[in-house]
DNA sequence: ACGAGACATTGACAACTGTCGATGTCTTGG
DNA sequence: CCAAGACATCGACAGTTGTCAATGTCTCGT
């Protein structure tokens, strides 16, 4: 921030110049957040299972088996997930079902695109 | 496990069926890794001010300062990254560059956009 | 060859995370 | 109203992680 007027100091001699604004620390907090959630072979698994299944949906119970976790640590996954914005809940009646929330991972993938191009 | 010869058990009743293969066990484990990566805010910084630098590199000594971070830190969270396949070091002469590795984001991207489309 | 500077590595420590067993809550069928 | 089942919450513990100060390594100019 802030550039000086100076043409050359010694630490700048072997820098490039920016072409654009990086994340501030505040986004880079929230959406690194959301990363963090994945970031975790047991939730990536989960996302991906609930993906998999009709619907984009599925309840707890068909979750548990195919990760090979005890229940209490796949509820907590899941909350994980919920609280990072990337699975919606919704109880019907006795279970509760779990389904993507595609703008989530939409907007991480965007986050992605941004830092592949190098501007001219 | 062992599903018995039943035809309708009160756990089966709520779940649909998979309309495609969820990732497995040991894929998941190696691109949770790469998220993890990214999955805290002073390396997802990092790679945002790498990416945001003309040429898509940039020097140790440009990244210390926006950080706010000590450099041992900020050597450490680049070791990560470049662990992760994110970041490709290069030395020339007394600097070290870091370049994005855009193959590595690209591949994040697509795990990200296959779990948002359900199949029909 | 020597010293300076850029960056990496080491060691240490507090904070966080993943996991489980035990227990609590809530909905449904009887 | 009561018991059963699905899921969440709690408490605890081992393992991991982010951070820094101190120190090491490597490259270049003098």
């Amino acid at each position: 921030m802030t550039p000086t007027s100076l043409a050359v100091t010694p630490s700048t001699v072997c820098c490039s110049p920016l072409v654009r604004e990086p994340l501030d620390a505040a986004t880079a907090v929230s959406v690194a957040r959301v990363f963090k959630a994945i970031g975790d072979p047991a939730r990536l698994r989960l996302v991906s299972i609930v993906a998999a299944h009709a619907g984009g949906e599925a309840c707890v119970c068909e979750l548990i088996e195919p990760l090979g976790l005890s229940q209490p640590t796949v509820s907590h996954h899941l909350k994980v997930l919920v609280d990072a914005g990337l699975l919606h809940r919704e109880q019907r009646g006795v279970w509760a079902y779990y389904s993507i929330v595609p703008a989530a991972l939409d907007a991480l993938a965007t986050v992605l695109d941004t830092q592949q191009h190098t501007a001219p």
